[in-house]
DNA sequence: CCCGGCATCAATCAAAAGGTGGAAGCCGGG
DNA sequence: CCCGGCTTCCACCTTTTGATTGATGCCGGG
């Protein structure tokens, strides 16, 4: 690979100190790259991304703050010549990979990808292309090909009240519904999933990563 | 702090190669320190700190393989003259910080933590003394306050089985028990853990992490 | 423009789960 | 040795949940 004239500048933004000195420490190494900034949270990461002059955004999903790393994401995409944001996470679930690619999001990669994946797809990035770690392109794959384990916007919403504990006329009060209509979307929920009870409906639904545990 | 003349030996192991090199790259910082290995896994992690000479070992509870991190702390801690082990994970479920100091740990500290913590964390270890990240001593704390939240070992399995989405039905076959008893275990939980349904108990466990989610 | 999926609701019946009040044997600690 | 917690079980009753069937309005793509 040569190294072009101008580097790719890259913004970093994980809330864990030594997730962030790992990173820069990984990627201060590939010639092509500058890090012009590391931040702890998502607002920060929102405002640099607006100020500096930044090619990538590398950004966690998961900020122990109230922001969340797609709403961020979707801040930073927003605008006219914006950055890549490049996803970093550690756990993967369905619906924040979904969540990540709604907002704008050019790529998505696990915390254990090792370091020349990460530069790769930092480059893959930088250049415009999606970059998608196999196991999260496995998981879409999946996804696109069973198609009934799709949950609804709203179905998602009720099973995460669900999960949260929350009776039928819990989560009829907390939506705004009929008990009525809990469960009919438990019953589609039901038979996507392929399972005959909400405690079930649960186990199978965070085991595919369908919901926040 | 002075400078001591024999340096503490560490010995990093986790899973993600950016962690790894973030934790050489804060620790590597204090001139008290000398990181003699950083492993990828549990079962090197073993190996290398009864070859090496090691005073701390800083070990990750999730590795994607099969060993725990728990597990490789029983095997470190069980040998004569064992290093010290500063267990470091990102999320903190009460069985898994029971089970580590079980295991024999010296501290427990969490990802988030700031370098200086980190490096102080480490300091404590070497010297013997026990070295609890705050959230974690708060949660212990809470656990000894409220003895009614510490679920019976039969109940914890019922309760397991009940988020793994089981019926009364399903869990009395397995764990060849009639219905009435699983009810009765179930009552007992809901008494303990302050609600009354199923997936309430579930949800209520797992953010206390009396159960695998 | 029409079909299908989504979201909303109703009524009814059957099954599962939860609540209450026991009871018995076992085992370990004061 | 006796008390209390754990584990096992029973019966009865109420509430919740699930299964079925059916209906309405909205919206977006072929």
């Amino acid at each position: 690979m040569t190294v072009p004239e101008s580097p790719i500048r890259l913004l970093l933004a994980d809330d864990h100190p030594v997730v962030r000195a790992g990173l820069r420490a990984v990627l201060e190494t590939e010639p092509d790259f500058e890090i012009v900034a590391d931040v702890p949270t998502a607002e920060q990461a929102v405002a640099l991304a607006a100020q500096l002059d930044v090619d990538v955004v590398l950004m966690d999903l998961q900020f122990g703050g109230r922001m969340l790393g797609s709403q961020a994401t979707a801040s930073i995409t927003a605008r006219e010549g914006a950055p890549r944001v490049l996803v970093l996470t550690t756990y993967d679930t369905d619906a924040d990979i979904l969540a990540a690619i709604e907002a704008g999001a050019t790529g998505y990669l696990l915390k254990d990808a090792p370091p020349e994946e990460l530069a790769a797809a930092v480059r893959t990035a930088a250049a415009g292309k999606s970059a998608l770690a196999p196991a999260i392109a496995l998981r879409l794959m999946d996804r696109m090909r069973a198609p009934a384990t799709a949950l609804s916007r709203r179905e998602t919403e009720v099973l995460q009240l669900v999960a949260d504990g929350l009776s039928n006329a819990q989560i009829s009060k907390r939506l705004f519904l009929s008990q009525a209509t809990v469960k009919s979307h438990l019953v589609h929920i039901y038979s996507k999933l392929g399972v005959d009870s909400r405690t079930s409906a649960v186990a199978a639904a965070t085991g595919q990563g369908l919901i926040r545990r």
